[in-house]
Formats: structure tokens, sequence, C-alpha cells
RNA sequence: GGGAGUUUAGCUCAGCUGGUUCAGAGCAUCUGCCUUACAAGCAGAGGGUCGGGGGUUCGAAUCCCUCAACUCCCA
């Protein structure tokens, strides 16, 4: 034996993705005789690194391209990554900082270049991890969401939808980050509790000295911007202050008290301040009241001029001030502890600052309709499909989509602006140019135009990801290139349930808007992956192990298959490393199969008839579990797909299978059961090569001598049969009875070395004869005979067969009738039960008549078992 | 405050439109084994009032009501 007792996983995975690569298997071209099956890599972050989320991710994605590549199927993953805006320019911003340069020292031109040459440095490193987790991309197809021609896609759609009257500009209450100095959708938004103050502040009523009236504020440092007062016109404490003016204290500005039934008797005091520019509802309030708005605040979360006092400070240091002056000229009546939630950037963490400014948006009434009819009717099918009622909950109550960024890495928005004033919306500045001096009668030179300086959200450009990975051009011609054509709809997306809104909705209005046609059939989402203590896995915490050092310590596929056990669809996975643990052990389980198998000597001569059973036990065995495992993966269960294959190999085949065929030691084996053995061993290397691609192969390679053809990854999956459920219900029933000798065994402790042997008395000795061979080897049987009585032997009933073991020694005739006695007892409460319902006239005549018959077959089946169990308690004595 | 989801063995989860010994699987635990494929293993075993309560039904983990706990989304 010249194979090692442990699988090596490190020499298999190098060389067999080697092999893969240089023989194109990954690669997919346009083939209108085969079905295509793709799939679009939801793409990662072009600076990042491979997560425990990606893994998990991938791993499904590469799972189900396996198999249908297999299975016949045109198979095209198409990989890529995305250029991340806020994410990367961050990331830039702070090396450039390390390098002693200032952001705002340099021109956007030389930011770009340090940008482009970071992305150059360690963009794709992420793609290089998904090799050595195996993914099988068709690499050449590797798209990045800034390429030209992707980037083309992205502004010819700007223009477009502009063109549509569907995007627009316009000033309005935004999140603003103060410390990435950006505007985010309310997606990027993270609203966390905080413990905060609640500050009683009290503002004197206009020409009354004594008498003022009290708020209350999470945000005293905002009074300075208050431009009202609201008191609920319901309100009877407050009703002598309508139409008077309450002055803010600290600057002495007169405000108007107003009234609006928005404002909440119950909390604080019943009195509202009102600050448009820095709360949403109170923007709102100021609408509809025609107030003016006072901003007093600049991009970095400063104080302005506007302010009057503090300027230059910092927010919240502005509010630990506000608060003491105002103690000081005693009108700070009290300050309470609070919780509330306050929203937080999702890239920088910075408390968010509701803001109002001018942004880009994109309508999303009308263009939502298709994309949320496309998910309630199943023409899109959601896995697990609870996410359903999350997805309609928000496209139903979606707000315009906020598409500008105030960062420079990205698309930059192509809207130029005139010296008129005016702007114009073009693909090209020439094109504005054109279109401006037409429009306006004007004579303005390019060096005139002035174009945005802020880029689009990057989901504006991953939204397009399903069909500009495939063509670029048919956002501005309307016609579909060949690929296109061919390749989409694709089939499955698998992501995560956080960003359902944020990409996959947006990808399937993209489809409709600009296909007619929806981007994917089924929508996979995957869990979270936690640690132990139910802690999302971040590099923040540092509870995630690192993704490659796994795959070095557990082999790739152990870590494949780890991260599957435990991942239903959409529920979140709590790693383990036990998990990966597992799946390397199953990985080196089968190697040791592999080594049984390959070391066996063969005589040609031999007769194989005593394993025949056995072949086709197993072969109808098999054919059951492949149709379970095909019912899994068409119901995107993956984690019992896997478990079910995991079961087939483990029990079925290594610990009865192998076992049954496995001629004694150093003894050859026929050459018709080997043949047979192989061939079983070969699908059932086909069935695991979706989840463990290296091992299998590898073995698959040593199983006999291949051809390039003839590679396990471009083989064909095994041919779903019907099979016969009668040798599968026979096998169990030998294997009940050999679990049964070995429980004796155990009992008594009697070695397994030690031969005994077996009677039976059963209708059908065929049953047992026929599996005879196969009794006396698991068993270790030197008898088996069939008759009446034994005396002096252990006993016990399988269905209604009585089966003795003649013991050498007395045996404890009372231990053993309490044992049968306690069994008797058992089936009698069954078949009381069972009786209970066919005595019942309701139940006989209203349950279904198979049913029925079920439970006539439950009793016949019991009285059989009693009555053997009986007879063994009769023969005791 | 509004909505959704979850609750089944120590852990992670199956259990489809009520009815096959339906109370399951994997892991973990316990017992005995280094039996020449595999101790990363082999052979056995134990373990749950299906969150609580009520109802519908011949029959409920499954359907309805109610309470409780946890999670997520939105405000």
């Amino acid at each position: 034996m010249s194979l090692a007792t442990k699988y090596n996983p490190a020499e298999a995975e190098a060389k067999w993705y080697a092999y893969w690569m240089a023989n194109g298997f990954f690669s997919s071209k346009v083939d209108p005789a085969k079905e295509p099956y793709t799939i679009v890599i939801p793409p990662p972050n072009v600076t990042g690194v491979l997560h425990m989320g990606h893994m998990l991710n991938n791993t499904i994605q590469d799972v189900l391209i396996r198999k249908a590549r297999m299975q016949g199927k045109n198979a095209c993953w198409v990989p890529g990554t995305d250029h991340a805006s806020i994410a990367t320019e961050a990331k830039v911003v702070s090396m450039l900082k390390e390098r002693g340069i200032d952001k705002k020292s340099i021109t956007r031109e030389e930011f770009l270049k340090y940008a482009w040459e970071w992305k150059e440095k360690y963009g794709g490193i992420i793609l290089e991890q998904l090799k050595k987790l195996g993914a099988s991309c068709d690499w050449d197809r590797t798209k990045f969401t800034m390429d030209p021609d992707l980037s083309d896609a992205v502004i010819s759609v700007f223009v477009d939808l502009y063109n549509k009257g569907k995007i627009y500009r316009g000033v309005r209450m935004v999140n603003w980050d103060p410390q990435g100095k950006t505007a985010l959708s309310d997606d990027e938004v993270i609203m966390k509790e905080i413990s905060s103050k609640l500050y009683y502040i009290r503002y004197q009523i206009e020409g009354s000295e004594a008498e003022y009236l009290t708020i209350a504020t999470t945000r005293p440092e905002t009074i300075m911007a208050d431009v009202a007062i609201c008191i609920n016109p319901n309100d009877p404490r407050f009703a002598h202050l309508k139409g008077k003016k309450a002055i803010i204290p600290l600057i002495n500005r007169a405000i108007p008290i107003i009234e609006d039934e928005y404002v909440d008797m119950e909390f604080g005091t019943g009195c509202l301040k009102v600050t448009p520019a820095h709360d949403v509802n109170d923007y709102e309030l100021g609408i509809k009241h025609k107030l003016p708005v006072i901003d007093i605040l600049n991009d970095d979360g400063k104080l302005n001029e506007k302010a009057q006092i503090l300027v230059g400070e910092d927010r919240f240091i502005a509010r630990k001030k506000i608060g003491k002056l105002l103690d000081e000229i005693g009108q700070l009546e009290k300050i309470e502890d609070y919780k509330s939630n306050v929203g937080h950037s999702e890239r920088t963490d910075a408390v968010i600052e509701p803001k109002l400014s001018l942004q880009w948006f994109l309508k999303m009434e009308e263009i939502t309709k298709p994309a949320l009819s496309a998910v309630m009717d199943d023409v899109i099918q959601l896995y697990p499909p609870k996410f359903k009622n999350m997805y309609r909950a928000w496209m139903e109550n979606v707000r315009d989509w906020c598409i500008s960024r105030q960062l420079w890495w990205g698309h930059q928005i192509p809207a130029f602006y005139l010296p008129n004033g005016e702007f114009v919306v073009a693909k090209t500045k020439e094109t504005a140019l054109e279109i401006a001096n037409a429009k306006f009668g004007t004579n303005f030179t390019i060096e005139e135009l002035k174009q945005d300086e802020d880029v689009l959200d990057t989901w504006f450009s991953s939204w397009l990801w399903p069909i500009s990975v495939f063509d670029t051009e048919v956002f501005s011609t309307g016609k579909p290139n060949e690929d296109l054509k061919y390749y989409y709809p694709t089939n499955d997306l698998v992501t995560a349930p956080e960003i359902l809104f944020f990409w996959v909705a947006r990808m399937i209005i993209a489809g409709y808007e600009y296909l007619g046609e929806k981007p994917f059939k089924n929508v996979y989402l995957t869990g979270i992956v936690r640690d132990k203590l139910g802690r999302k896995m971040s590099k923040s915490l540092g509870n995630s192990p690192d993704p490659l050092d796994l795959i070095a310590n557990y082999g790739a596929d152990g870590v494949r298959t780890g991260m599957l056990f435990s991942s239903p669809a959409g529920n979140d996975l709590p790693f383990d490393e036990k998990l990966v643990e597992q799946g390397r052990n199953f990985a080196n389980k089968i190697w040791n199969a592999f080594r049984l198998v390959k070391g066996w000597e063969i005589d040609e001569n031999a007769s194989g008839d005593a394993n025949t059973a056995s072949i086709d036990w197993f072969e109808n065995r098999f054919q059951q579990a492949l149709a379970e495992i095909e019912d899994h993966f068409d119901k995107f269960r993956i984690s019992d797909a896997l478990m079910a294959t995991y079961k087939l190999v483990w029990d079925d085949f290594c610990s009865w299978y192998l076992e049954m065929i496995k001629p004694a030691y150093q003894q050859p084996i026929d050459r018709p059961t080997l043949d047979k053995t192989i061939v079983f061993f070969e699908d059932i290397l086909k069935i695991l090569h979706p989840f463990m691609p290296f091992l299998t192969e590898e073995l698959w390679q040593q199983m006999r001598k291949r051809s390039t053809a003839e590679a396990l990854i471009i083989s064909s999956w095994p041919t779903a049969k019907s099979f016969d459920e009668k040798p599968i219900a026979e096998a169990s029933q030998v294997f009940e009875v050999v679990s049964q000798v070995r429980n004796t065994r155990n009992a008594k402790g009697i070695s397994p070395k030690e031969s005994l042997s077996l009677a039976i008395n059963t209708k059908h000795p065929g049953l047992y004869q026929k599996f005879e061979a196969v009794l006396k080897k698991l068993a270790n049987l030197s008898e088996l005979q069939f008759g009446e009585k034994v005396d002096n032997a252990i006993s016990f009933v399988v269905k209604s067969d009585e089966c003795f073991i003649p013991m050498a020694a007395e045996v404890d005739v009372e231990k053993e009738r309490e044992n049968l006695s306690k069994e008797l007892e058992y089936t009698k409460g069954f078949l009381a039960t069972v009786m209970k319902k066919l005595e019942n006239e309701r139940f006989v005549s209203s349950a279904p008549a198979a049913v029925v018959e079920t439970e006539r077959k439950k009793q016949a089946d019991a009285e059989a078992k009693i009555k053997a169990l009986e007879e063994s308690l009769a023969k005791l004595s």
C-alpha cells in the first residue's frame, strides 16, 4: 500500500486547479445547442479580502455551477469586482495620509491616479483567494464595475434615465456623513441605540420678563438653528401662547410659536423646537408652515457663522458647551438620561447628520412596479420565500433613490454646468456643449462647461451587473448582443439578505427597465456567518478565522463541506471550527475507502455470487439517495443535499456496503464485484464533486487512467433511474439483525472476535439465506440456522422473526424475561393506540382509505411481533 | 410605535397541503474497542410534555386564538 493513511489536500488542490484552468473547463462560450446555466457573482469590493461570508456564498455558487456543468449544461459563472466608492476612497485617503498627503491639497486627477495605483496593487486579491476555494469561475470573463465599457454603460443609463425624466436634481434632506463628507442612502445608515441626554431648555416669551416655555431636546447645539416653537393646538396648557413669540436663549432671536397636531403632547414637555435644517421631521414641518431654513453646520460637522456662537466647534463639543452656557444663565431646567436610536455611517461609523443638500435622485415610484410584481408573482423566486414580505414592504414604501455621492472614486456624474446657471446632461462634454448651445442659442466654449463634481452611488453601477457583464452597449443601442441573448436571464443569484434592497431589488428594476426581463430566476439568500457567541464575524472584533488559514489546515474540501453542514437558506451560520473538522474527517474517510478498494488483489476465477445481493441492494439504495439529493437541490436545500450525500457515502457505502463485500484479510476479490464496486465509487465521486471538487478529482484520476476529456469536472452526473424498494427493505431487516447481534455482544461483554451462532424462527428464511454470507461476516457468526426452539439462548425479535443466540454459559433467564417483557409491553401499548383509532367509527369512516390501510398494517405487524415475543417468553421457562 | 420572522434533544437544524412506529438528522455526550482502509476511526447506547395556555378535529409539532421570550426590518 503506497497511499498515505491520511489525505493531504494541499498538493491535490494546487494540481487539479491548475489542470482545470489549463484545459479551459471553467470557460463558457455561446452554444445554442446547449442549455445555458448562468450565475453572476455578487461582485466583492475590489480592494477587499476574503472573509467567511464570501466563503459561504461562493461555495454555494460553486456547488451549483459544478453540478450544472456535470448535468451537461453550458455552465457560466461570471466573476468580477465592484469599485466600492466609499470604502475604497476611504482606504486611499488614509493611505495618502500616511504618506503625508492631504486629499484637499491634490486635484481630482492626481487623486484618481493614486486610487488606480491602489486598485492595481490590491485589486483582485480576493479573486485569487476564491481560486483557493476551488471556485470554477470563467476567469476570462472577469469584470470590474469601472472597466471602460462598464463605466460607459453606467453613464448611458444615467443620461437615458435623465432624458426619460426619471432622474432629477433637488434639495433634499439626506443622511450626511460628516467624516466621509458624503451623502448616504438610507440603506447605508445603521441605526444604533445610544444613551444620550434630554436637555430641558427654557425659552423666554417675548414681551414678558417672567414667562417662559420649556422644550426638551437631545440636540441643544441646534437651538441656534431654531425657526419656531410648535405646540399642539389641542393642548390646553399652552393655549395662552398662541400667536406669541419665544426667544432663543444665548442668541436672543425671536421665533414664532406655531400650532400643529404633529406635536406629541405626551412626549417631553409638549413643546417642540422646530429646526428644519437639522431634522427630517422638522424639515417637513417647516415646509408645511413656510418657515425659513437656517443651517448652522458645515460639511464636517462643525458650527458655522450662522450659529453666531461657538463657531468652528465640533457638534458634539458644542453640545456640551451649550449645556454649560445655558446652565450659567439659568435657562437649563434639567438634564435627563435618554435612550434614542441614532443613525451611523455603515462605512465610517460617524453619527449621521440630517442635512439639506443638492443631490441627484432617481424617481422610484413607477420604475419599481414590475420589480415588485415579479417577486410577488414568483416570476423571480426567493429562497427562502419568507423574504417576500420584507421585499414587498420595502418596494411599496420605497423613497426616491439618492444616487449622488460626494466622492471622487467612481463614475462622475455626466451633468455639465453652464455659465448661465443652467446645466445639461450628456454622455460627453462635447455633446453637452452642442446641446447647450443649441438649446440656449449661446456660444459657450468647452472650457466654460463645468462637470458635476460628484460620483454615482456604487449600486448605480452594480444594479446593471447581470446585464453589463455580457453586454455594455445594449443600454444605448437597445439591441442585445449574442452573449446577452444567450446567457440572460441568468439562473440563480446567491447573496446575503442584507443587500436584498440595495442590490437585488435594483438589479430586478434595471432588468425590467432595460430588457423587459428578469435578471435571474432564483435568488438564494444565505445567512450571516456568526461566531459562537452569535456575533457577526468582523475584522474589527477579530472574531473571524482567516479563511486561507482554514483552507491550509483543513483543506478546501473540508472547509467547503464544513460551511455547508449547518447553513440552511436564510439562516445564520453559527460558525464553529468543529464543522470544518468534520468536513476534513469526511474527506479522509473517502480517501481511506479508496485505499481499501485500490488495495484489493483480483482473483479472476473467483465467483461473485456471494455478493450479488449486496450489489443489488446498493444499486437501489444509491438510486433512492440520488432521488432524495436531487429533490433537495431542486428546493435549494443545499445543506440537506450535502447531508444526504454524506450519509449515503459514510453509512451506506463505507459502513455497510464495503464491509459486506470486503474479502477476508489478504484475500483477493472477484472480478465482477470489484468492477461493480468501482462503478459505485465513481458514481459517488460524481455526486460528491460539487461539494468536494479537489479530493474527488484526485481519486477519480487515481481510479483509472483518464484522458483530458474524461476529467471528473466535466463527467456526466449519474442518471436517475427508478428503484426497487424491496431489496432496500430486506437489507435493512438484515442490518437490524446484525445490529442486534452486535448489541448483544456489547451488553454481554462478548468480544467481536468470538464467533456466535444464530437461529431464526421465521416465515421468510429465504430473505436471510440470500444475505447469509453477509450476516455471517458482519455479525461474526459461525452458523446460521432456522428453527423453532433453542435452549439456553439470548433472544430478540426483529419484525415478527424470533432470533436466538445460544450461549455457552448459563443464561440469566430472569434478565432475559425482563428484557422481552419490556419490549412486549411497549408493543402492546403501541397496538392499543392503533386499535383505539381503528375501533373509532368516525376515524374509519372519515379518514382517507390509505391512512386506514396503514393503520391496519400497523395492527398486523404489532400483533405478529407480540405473538413472536410471547413465544420467546414461553420458551424461556 | 408599526410590520415580519423565530421558539422541536446539550448545540445547529429537518419535519411540505393535519394521518407511514412522527417525535427525526448531524454534531456533542456515555460505554466498549488501536478488529491490518480509516483513532481524522470502529461497534453500541442514552437523550425531547415539539416555548406556556386554550380551541378546532376521529386525530395537532403541523390549523386557529392568546400569552411569553428572542431576532430582524421600518418609524
